[in-house]
DNA sequence: TTTATATATTTGTGTATACAAATGTTGTCT
DNA sequence: AGACAACATTTGTATACACAAATATATAAA
């Protein structure tokens, strides 16, 4: 089920700047679906697990709301209401800024680096199987089409 | 923009794996981001659109909601509420098939036909800007990194 | 024919996303 | 100080997604 063909159910050929956006939309959907797949089973999801991570490596530096924002690589989701949902599993605790009574100030607990430490390491193994298939230099050029389809 | 450390915001250096999984991610988040805000201009989104490519396919043969549902890229969404929508807008009708009351007909009307030879030019525009920093080697190979990827 | 099973679709519900408006706080200008 | 713009977050709301349960129809078995 990796062809293109078999995932869309035609035989119809097509032009291949068409070919090239439905295999990164297929691609990226097998890869999130594992990803979300596996955090579910973990009572998370992928976009809390990455805040967890921007909030560790704060390393103790509180975080406000914005900058976790702009730093997710989800960017749609609300930062705020994604925070009180990791409240509420004790991952994270909220205050508000004593210079800046605007902002708040947002510091990843103890619970919540225990369930990062955890976790990682399925995270890392998710990522090899993954790629497995591809040698060193497909990865490091399969990274530069990426990045030049962006440019 | 484009630089994956741009968008993280973050300096640190990080495993290959990890690099290509958010490659991954934000070039699709950029691509289907252009896409959606077209398909927005002119009140459909990308699921739809891909639907009623699906029934143009069909050739006036109508498809049911179950081969709709498999040959959908966006196999998460729902094809019923779906077709709702398109039938609000005029674009598809359905009927209760004759031969098996269980299934539905959908086929895309004379006003669907219309709305797409009106949006695929722009839509292949739009992807060819997109793929527009690639040539047609560097595109090939970005097709078979992203197939293997998903093996 | 009744019962059971499989199939196709619909509905319900909780969660997530997208975007606009509202709230509260700070800094600046006069 | 008072008025006003800028900023940070919260809330509201409409839409979309994910998944389970319900409904309706068809097929097969007893």
């Amino acid at each position: 089920m990796s062809k293109l063909s078999e995932i869309l159910k035609t035989s119809k050929s097509m032009p291949i700047e068409k070919e090239v956006v439905l295999n990164l939309f297929c691609t990226n959907n097998f890869v999130s679906e594992k990803f979300e797949l596996f955090f579910k089973s973990h009572d998370l999801t992928g976009a809390q697990y990455n805040v967890l991570r921007i909030l560790r490596g704060q390393k103790g530096v509180p975080a406000n709301l914005s900058t976790i924002q702009e730093r997710m690589v989800h960017k749609n989701s609300n930062a705020g209401r994604l925070i009180d949902k990791l409240i509420v599993k004790g991952f994270v605790k909220r205050n508000i800024c004593e210079n800046n009574r605007r902002k708040i100030e947002v510091t990843i607990t103890s619970e919540g680096l225990d369930k990062l430490t955890f976790v990682d390491p399925y995270v890392q193994q998710l990522e090899e199987e993954l790629i497995h298939g591809l040698t060193e230099e497909e990865l490091i050029l399969l990274n530069k089409l990426l990045e030049k389809l962006r440019e």
